[in-house]
DNA sequence: GCCGTTTTCGGCCCGACTGTTTTCAGTCG
């Protein structure tokens, strides 16, 4: 679809403007970008029916360059404005601290326009004699600029919410600590994130502000106030807490929750309605009343709408949906009744098979499947067709001790160049649950699509696990037929997999897309040892910011109907 | 460059922190 070449390029326009006078153009050209990147149709369709202005954030000059880069595959704006701006001063913006009238500060006075160039004049110690600068910002310029070859990085959150959790616990342990709570994208439970941000109410704020820059994970102080301060931690993140008295929490906590786009929504919202939304309250302008503030959900039910999950709030139709009471009721960890992708030591996971039961029982489990590699996968000790044979025989053994719990022999099964999956369907049939897996790393858009489709064609296929993201930011050229995919899946009976581990996943869009085509899908961990099985929650995380209900899940049913739904249980 | 339940012109989210200057501009989230 050309919908994302577009976006990128109204991205690079918005990054060169940036450094022009204007600074609402490139918010235009950013909110059509965003408009675009959402859309879950082809752009060429929208264009051929003569409706490109209707698209949010759109307008006549817009429409003009999108069919003038569908026709001409290019777009002679961008063009120009390259040859005006140097492509050096847009790097120069990814500097902390510096925006765009400092670029064009320095590229006036010192004649800046590369990352080197700016190096020197720190190294002249030219930048403290500006106008408006002094010694401490051009010490601050030259830190930025080191921070930056090291920590510019997004985190997974399967790293920083535990670094966040901590954080917050011991901050908890202060008495003058009201209320506390992650917000910012790790509450939207984003898959990766770029700094950590806590939110705390006191009455006693620089104590609570002292204690934080005192604690031992902090080794850098950005900023600091009574309301807000900024730090970097030793796994080189940056968490920024945030304090605001109790009737302000709520208030406080939907704005650092974000995202932008949905704030800026729901400002504009409250703007219509004569009210102004702060991070202290809901207010209206004109008698000054607080409308609501201590509460978030009191916030949204002001403006009309119902309280919207934090994984929903991306502007991707979520408020839409409030306004109108259609919100989807999100999956939660405790929906989950099993795991139904684990690895034991019989391949490469660390832990027996009784120890992983174990634990699955004492999370108040109902079933687990034990999915251990194929032989393929001789690397981590896929099993063949006898080990595999033995190893069911061993499940159904173990089984006998359990009550109210069902060990599931399965396999996770690799899907071979040619579509065949690499063990005899004399043994899968034995299984109780097939899932199919791709694990190669350079093959073509066909191939890959018609792989898994194929997979998903085989009669003994129950699940798909997905070729991960890691192959494709490997290799930005390649692409998966996605919505062939979805379709074939829908029609064979096949789910899809929701995996917790951060190397193999579908992005949230993705999933969304799947949801609407009526696709199943299983929210697994693929745990290789007992205690990854609490990794659950990250795969419900990603469910939920795929608009994921309980229904949709097969592994939030009894063991008894999940039976019904996968034919070879015995 | 977009957009309209005050508007086809004049807005465009709002506030904290910093460094500089002495009341504010720039940057960030």
């Amino acid at each position: 679809m050309k919908n994302k070449e577009i976006a990128r390029i109204f991205l690079q326009i918005a990054d060169l403007l940036e450094l022009q006078e204007d600074s609402f153009k490139p918010r235009a050209y950013r909110r059509a970008a965003r408009s675009l990147e959402q859309l879950s149709e082809d752009i060429d369709d929208i264009a051929i029916r003569g409706e490109l202005e209707d698209i949010p954030g759109v307008g006549k000059a817009l429409a003009k360059k999108i069919k003038e880069y569908l026709e001409t595959g290019n777009i002679a704006y961008l063009n120009s404005l390259q040859n005006e701006i140097d492509s050096g001063l847009v790097e120069l913006l990814s500097i902390p601290d510096i925006g765009p009238k400092t670029v064009r500060v320095l590229k006036e006075e010192l004649g800046v326009t590369s990352l080197e160039d700016l190096r020197l004049a720190l190294n002249d110690n030219k930048v403290q004699e500006l106008r408006g600068f002094g010694p401490a910002s051009e010490e601050r310029i030259r830190q930025n600029l080191e921070l930056m070859v090291g920590y510019s990085k997004r985190l997974f959150i399967g790293i920083a919410l535990p670094i966040a959790e901590n954080l917050v616990k011991d901050l908890r342990k202060l008495k003058d600590v009201t209320q506390i709570a992650i917000a910012g994208s790790l509450r939207r439970w984003k898959e990766t994130i770029g700094d950590i941000d806590i939110l705390a109410s006191s009455t006693n704020p620089n104590l609570v502000m002292h204690t934080f820059i005192n604690h031992p994970a902090v080794e850098r102080v950005f900023a600091q106030g009574p309301t807000k301060t900024s730090v970097l931690v030793d796994e080189g993140i940056q968490v920024d807490l945030r304090v605001v008295n109790n009737e302000s929490f709520g208030a406080a906590l939907q704005y650092f929750t974000g995202s932008k786009a949905h704030n800026i929504v729901l400002r504009r919202l409250a703007r219509q309605r004569k009210w102004k939304l702060s991070e202290y309250h809901l207010q209206d302008m004109k008698t000054n009343k607080i409308i609501a503030g201590s509460s978030e959900k009191a916030i949204y039910e002001a403006l009309g709408l119902d309280w919207i999950s934090p994984e929903l709030r991306e502007d991707t139709g979520e408020i839409e949906a409030a306004l109108k009471h259609k919100l989807p009721s999100l999956i939660d960890e405790h929906d989950i009744r099993g795991d139904l992708h684990v690895h034991s030591n019989w391949s490469d996971g660390a832990d027996t098979i009784e120890d992983l039961a174990k634990t699955a029982i004492a999370r108040k489990y109902k079933y687990l499947a034990i999915c251990d590699h194929s032989k393929n996968a001789a690397i981590v000790n896929g099993l063949d067709e006898t080990r595999l044979k033995k190893q069911i025989l061993h499940i159904r053994k173990l089984n006998e001790q359990f009550n109210n719990f069902k060990l599931l022999a399965g396999a996770e099964v690799n899907v071979l160049p040619d579509g065949s999956l690499d063990l005899s369907d004399t043994v899968l049939a034995e299984t109780d649950l097939v899932i199919a897996a791709i694990h190669l790393t350079r093959k073509t858009r066909s191939s890959i699509t018609d792989l898994l489709v194929s997979a998903c064609y085989h009669d003994l296929v129950d699940i798909i696990a997905y070729p991960s993201k890691q192959i494709i930011s490997q290799h930005p050229r390649f692409s998966i037929d996605f919505p062939t995919i979805f379709e074939v899946a829908k029609q064979q009976g096949v789910s899809l997999e929701i995996n917790s581990s951060h190397q193999l996943k579908l992005t949230p869009e993705l999933i969304r897309q799947a949801k609407e085509l009526g696709v199943n899908f299983v929210v697994s961990t693929a745990a290789h040892r007992a205690s990854q099985l609490g990794l659950i929650r990250y795969g419900v995380g990603l469910a939920r910011r795929g608009w994921i209900e309980p229904k949709n899940v097969l592994n939030t049913l009894t063991f008894n109907q999940l039976r019904k739904c996968f034919q070879h249980i015995r």
